[in-house]
DNA sequence: CGCGAGCTTGATGCCGATCAATGCATGTGG
DNA sequence: CCACATGCATTGATCGGCATCAAGCTCGCG
């Protein structure tokens, strides 16, 4: 057998039109001509190693990123050093978008996996936008779609229990992963229970207690970070106030 | 003394030209040409009388609208009718951005006092941004200062006590009062104690006793709705982890 | 093989929720 | 103008959920 020519990742042509992410990713809902306008924007990317950051609080913004391939987590930091993980971020999902205000990143974005992100220098997002205007619509309402997250994960922090929370936050996730084509009843978490904690706003020792809950219930299996779904209606149901 | 004819406020002119909350608004950085091309799109104002809805979740999206006078908050519904105060809206302030992820609102705005809005029809909105290269950054801007803010409120949410809360929320709306040229240190609370409690994850009872608590530390002054701040620095220290 | 990071589980304590009563303003109708 | 109702705020007593403290346990990795 020939060998092939080597292949070098570095030099793969970074283009939205033949992106298989584009019907999640910033491209949703532009024609095919309108997405080959991307292709000239889009033209780097960057790979981040498990436990590297992609940027940091106070780093000067420039772009945007689109999680390629991995999984990210974005942390706040408050001055006396307490931290709340704010999001966790898959492929086709954007990062960075807390940078526009002030032309700094206000959050740490980390890798919890081996990951590549799609680089989007952010000035050209804005004059392209100008030009296509299904392109700025789309953007908007990405940014619109953070914003009604937030607001989902401020009504969980305020008026859900830990059973709840949990509940809601492996169903977030499994919807999300079955949306990119994985097994809606089956996942492997990238984070800790520390992490999950913190956006959760509770401590691991609960975290990890509330799933031993559910498994004890037949909600589900818990081995380590490999989680199988036994009953998503059940969890449904744990959201909303089931007292079980 | 003979009576002077009537105001009729619907028919002044609305222009952000003109408007005193220009550099607070969306016109903020938006050089004197470039706000006047505002007021073709800022045609309109609109009352809302205290207890009244701006819009409700689920009304279909036409319009941002800025705080004129007056106080909002906005108010996220679960399915099982839990609901969370996600923000208070006060003068130069938007309202809406929620709305353009899905062409509906997700959450209801409720004026917690007679106000006035301005209203932006987010159509026009969009052209003159694709025109307006100032007017297109600063409302990226805005959006993405929305999605900073709600990243500290996670914060709070997650990982603070009940009186770091208070004193937070009390810092946040002192800031924003003077950045309107209103005193620093005495204010007038437009939201019940329940709203207060609802936005911080808190129960009523928590922030009434919470007040009573910085009363008698000498923080500050409560007389029902009427706060006067004796030692800001002193609430400053209580967000931070000042256990005292 | 043994170390360490992460996870589980138990015992205890505390913060804030809950339940309950009272107080205080505002407004309405007699 | 007062009596009473109503909505909001305060304060007390008790309870419960989650944090905290503390031990082991598991698994991947040098």
């Amino acid at each position: 057998m020939t060998t092939l020519p080597p292949i070098r990742p570095e030099t793969f042509r970074v283009a939205c039109s033949s992106c298989n992410l584009r019907e999640l990713c910033l491209p949703v809902g532009l024609s095919r001509d309108d997405v080959e306008q991307l292709d000239g924007m889009v033209a780097t990317r960057r790979t981040v190693a498990r436990g590297d950051t992609l940027f940091r609080s106070g780093d000067s913004f420039q772009s945007l990123y689109a999680v390629r391939t991995g999984f990210f987590k974005t942390c706040v930091t408050a001055e006396d050093g307490r931290d709340q993980v704010t999001g966790f971020q898959m492929a086709g999902e954007l990062l960075g978008l807390d940078g526009i205000s002030t032309d700094r990143h206000s959050v740490d974005a980390v890798a919890l996996e081996d990951s590549q992100v799609c680089v989007i220098p952010y000035d050209q997002l804005e004059s392209l936008s100008r030009e296509f205007t299904t392109l700025q619509h789309q953007f908007h309402k990405i940014m619109s779609r953070e914003i009604v997250r937030d607001h989902g994960v401020m009504l969980l922090l305020g008026s859900m229990r830990a059973e709840e929370r949990l509940a809601a936050f492996l169903l977030n996730l499994t919807q999300r992963l079955q949306a990119r084509g994985f097994s809606g009843s089956s996942l492997i978490l990238r984070m800790t229970r520390e992490e999950i904690g913190s956006y959760l706003g509770l401590k691991l020792e609960t975290v990890s207690r509330t799933f031993s809950k559910f498994q004890d219930e037949g909600l589900l299996e818990v081995k380590q970070r490999q989680i199988h779904i036994l009953q998503p209606a059940g969890l449904q149901k744990v959201v909303n106030g089931a007292t079980a």
